[in-house]
DNA sequence: GATAATAATGCAAATCATTAGCATTTAGGT
DNA sequence: ACCTAAATGCTAATGATTTGCATTATTATC
């Protein structure tokens, strides 16, 4: 059973593997990596798939899946909140404020910058966020 | 009157000056430079000021105001929606996840960095966002 | 300065995304 | 299989923000 693995990712996070779990993760592993994706997206796929679950356990489901790290939840303007699933692979954002299509980059130069700022003000760190609205290529 | 210099900013982008553009322009005037806050707090110091305003009279100002440039609005995670006045001035902020405190850097080699990335990617950058979430000095 | 045309305001109801309460169902350990 | 704790569906509640509309204030015109 292609389920093993999500019961098992479940597992590691202390989270019972039921119906919902197991098709909200189903659904995620079928977008590329990198996509990003809202709980609306999540329902509809969900239907597709012949899945009916309640909007709300959707909602407690991402919920427990950005706490335990499965996902990470961005805000961004004009956009509103959106999912990504967690590789551990820091990254920023870029928005097109054109067709809404968001790309992600890294650039370890910000890192080294940020350590700068934030021990100049002798605070430590816990975690940023970067976005930039740009027009992408296409809508150029 | 003091009155003039907000006539004046409010004609400079074609707003009547109404008597609740004029007081929330009068409240905002009282904060330091750099202050972040919130349409609660405006709501509040009208109050106090014994300026009855509407709530929705406020979040239409507001709007209008950021529209115009006179103030920028920031969504700041666990903090929510806070607004500053737009001094022109890029910058980018950190913001305090114990106490909440917001604060405000600006580093110019940031600003190569982002140029570097959109223009790999053969964008055009409109605006950014970065925001640092630490523990400040204060709260360590 | 009075007046007509236009914009702004207050108020309450509507909206939108998200959360919470509670009765019912399901999963895990024994 | 059985019991306890957790998860789910459903609906109502919430909180922040927006909107419709009747009333009031501002501006441009005479």
């Amino acid at each position: 059973m292609i389920d093993l693995v999500y019961i098992a990712i479940l597992k590691a996070n202390r989270l019972r593997p039921t119906t919902v779990r197991l098709a909200v993760l189903s659904v995620m592993s079928a977008y590329e990596e990198g996509t990003h994706f809202t709980i609306e997206k999540i329902c509809d796929d969900l239907a597709s798939n012949g899945v009916r679950k309640s909007v709300g356990s959707v909602y407690r489901t991402l919920k427990e899946f950005e706490d335990s790290g499965i996902v990470i939840r961005h805000q961004f303007d004009s956009i509103g909140t959106v999912y990504e699933s967690n590789t551990g692979a820091e990254h920023d954002h870029t928005v097109c404020v054109a067709c809404g299509n968001i790309t992600e980059f890294h650039k370890t130069e910000f890192d080294s910058l940020r350590k700068e700022v934030v021990s100049e003000s002798k605070g430590r760190l816990i975690k940023h966020t970067q976005t930039l609205y740009v027009v992408c290529r296409d809508c150029l």
